[in-house]
RNA sequence: GGGGUCGUAGUUCAGUUGGUUAGAACGCUGGCCUGUCACGCCAGAGGUCGCGAGUUCGAGUCUCGUCGGCCCCGCCA
């Protein structure tokens, strides 16, 4: 049987037509007499009526329908009589008549119900995916995959980028993340690595006069999963010469504006708000801050480094800072609340988590006996504290300082409902510095990665003072989430070596390792920068998933395997003899 | 590597202080039912309480280990 309409096509003004549908049996209720059957496809479900008086053989087919079973069937649509009508459904007005059906297939009865009604564990749903794809909500999700993918194709190409695909087999870089590798038969003891990202292949492509490059491309990182972050994942990935960040940062403006126009058909007019590296870092503790609420950071060092209390003075004498945030309200939290709070605190390295509660005219604190008047005073008109407030503060290195208050801030809003339910805060991020010191290797290593340039302003004190070197660098953030990033790239030799000469990649591992791209910077190469976008991210926000597993068809698990296919799996030893691989485990 | 949480019927869950035969809902099977759409009514089947040790007269329940799902730190743009 060939399909004539899909099921959530047919509509009240289709009465009378002849038409035959294909689809599962999404339920079926005998009423001894008249059978209806639901049928579903991906557009939706329509009412089948059997009628034994009509259609005897196909009622009785109809009788041994079950859940899940494929069909076909023919027959004529009939607008209901008004009080048959059903007014959930998009097709609730009209029925099909069914003269014909025939059974394509059956199905076992099947582990959970394909809908959207039940609540499953991950577990069940990723052993079964292709059945937890067939729910409609998944659809929805892959669709709106498809409609993302899509929008960026018809966007870029029509502003003359070309779609060029890079090698899934390269080259093992030093930077970044852990590699996945491939064995290489054909050169024993070599490996392939699978691509962390397109970054140096879309270098050369700028440098060999493809001067606007795109491609939505898969990523592959060996590092430990969260619910943002999968094995391998997809990047809407661009790259362009001859523009300043300026013009990069308007085109994926543009891009994304016109992807969530499109998809949540609202409009975004507003040019997105450009916020500072330094300024995020100080007002939210992060460098991707979620803006949608307040409980911003507020340095009390210079008022507090003093005091009498000990932790803030040890702080402050350290070279630490001591800050606080306003919970507006915060004083109905219980001492079990706070307590709570406290130990979240310590798992982003807190030692401790000091607070003051402003209620009915007085201070409750374990702290304030410390403080003089004058330090309350400033304290209270800094801070803005009223009655019914509760401010927490954390006082520790920099570092400390930010990640415990910029994750304290965010868990509160959204254990209190701060955090309004339709807003889309864009944010781009910009002036991020080139390098960060790590103390613990005793060696700078790039925030972004070891090509992106640094600010021309800045490049003379590439040497003497790399901390204050800014990266011409921009991230784009979406209520707390990088959804992507870029920056202008080194488009010089020399600029370059100077560059991996900070990060401690001598002359010789740089040739070793980086000589292609050295020598394609000594060939005429153009200034160029790019950006790429998580695609699984953009979209699983635009479908309200908490995880991007929801919007990838087949994800792996926290501890990275496949519950459907039982990969990754052990290799017979033959296949490892091939590749030259003895096994020591 | 670390912290947290969960694992009981096909599914989602309940299961008291350790105590007889482990329950519910939905689903499934059979029967009845001609306008339902969460159809209804009657009957029924269905359990390695993740797995393994231990404590105990007795373990779904307590202890230890282990496997797995999820969240987070570290790690990772």
């Amino acid at each position: 049987m060939e399909r004539t309409v899909y099921c959530g096509q047919p509509r009240a003004n289709d009465d009378g037509s002849e038409q035959t549908l294909v689809g599962w049996v999404d339920s079926r209720r005998d009423h001894g007499g008249v059978i209806f059957v639901d049928l579903r496809d991906h557009t939706g479900i329509v009412q089948a009526v059997f009628d034994p008086e009509t259609a005897a053989a196909a009622h009785a087919g109809a009788g041994d329908l079950r859940s899940e079973y494929v069909v076909g069937v023919r027959g004529t649509l009939r607008r209901r009589s008004p009080e048959a009508v059903n007014p959930k459904m998009a097709t609730g007005e009209i029925e099909l008549v069914v003269r014909e059906l025939e059974v394509l297939n059956v199905s076992k009865p099947v582990p959970f119900a394909i809908d959207d009604s039940a609540s499953l564990t991950e577990n069940v749903r990723l052993r079964y995916r292709f059945l937890d794809l067939r729910r409609p909500l998944m659809q929805r999700n892959l669709r709106v995959r498809d409609k993302v993918c899509r929008i960026a194709r018809q966007y870029l190409g029509d502003r003359g980028f070309v779609d060029v695909e890079t090698p899934m087999l390269t080259r093992s870089t030093p930077e970044g993340a852990r590699d996945f590798l491939v064995p290489s038969r054909v050169n024993p003891g070599n490996f392939f690595a699978l691509p962390q990202s397109p970054q140096l292949f879309k270098q050369l492509l700028m440098v060999a006069g493809y001067d606007r490059y795109y491609q939505i491309a898969r990523c592959f990182r060996d590092e430990d999963l969260r619910a943002d972050r999968q094995p391998e994942f997809t990047q809407i990935d661009l790259e362009m010469a001859f523009s300043s960040s300026n013009t990069i940062t308007d085109l994926v403006e543009g891009l994304v504006k016109t992807v969530f126009t499109d998809v949540l058909g609202r409009s975004f007019d507003e040019p997105f708000p450009r916020m500072t590296y330094d300024e995020a870092m100080a007002r939210y503790g992060s460098d991707r801050p979620d803006t949608r609420f307040g409980l911003e950071l507020v340095d009390l060092t210079d008022l507090l480094g003093a005091s009498e209390f000990k932790v803030f003075r040890a702080a402050a004498e350290g070279g630490g800072v001591i800050k606080a945030i306003n919970v507006k309200g915060g004083a109905t939290f219980s001492r079990k609340d706070i307590d709570d709070l406290g130990s979240y605190a310590t798992g982003f390295g807190a030692k401790g988590l000091a607070w003051i509660k402003a209620q009915g005219g007085e201070w409750q604190s374990p702290i304030v006996k410390f403080l003089s008047a004058g330090e309350r005073a400033g304290l209270a008109a800094r801070v803005g504290i009223e009655d019914g407030d509760l401010v927490l503060f954390a006082a520790d290195t920099v570092k400390v300082v930010r990640a415990v208050l910029g994750a304290l801030r965010c868990k509160i809003a959204a254990d209190h409902g701060l955090i309004p339910a339709d807003a889309w805060n864009f944010l781009w991020v910009i002036d991020f510095p080139s390098v960060e010191w790590d103390a613990d290797e005793k060696r700078y290593f790039a925030l972004h990665h070891p090509f992106t340039a640094p600010k021309p302003a800045d490049l003379d004190r590439l040497e003497s003072d790399p901390e204050s070197v800014r990266a011409d660098a921009y991230d784009i953030v979406l209520n707390g989430t990088e959804l992507g990033g870029g920056s202008i790239r080194i488009h010089r030799a020399d600029v370059q070596s100077r560059v991996f000469a900070l990060l401690g990649i001598g002359e010789e591992e740089a040739r070793h390792k980086f000589g292609f791209l050295l020598d394609a910077l000594s060939y005429g190469a153009p200034p160029h920068g790019g950006l790429a976008l998580g695609l699984d991210r953009m979209v699983a926000m635009l479908c309200g998933s908490e995880s991007i597993r929801d919007v990838i068809a087949f994800p792996k698990t926290q501890r990275a395997a496949c519950l459907l296919t039982e990969a990754p799996s052990t290799v017979d030893t033959a296949q490892l003899r091939q590749l030259g691989l003895k096994l020591d485990l």
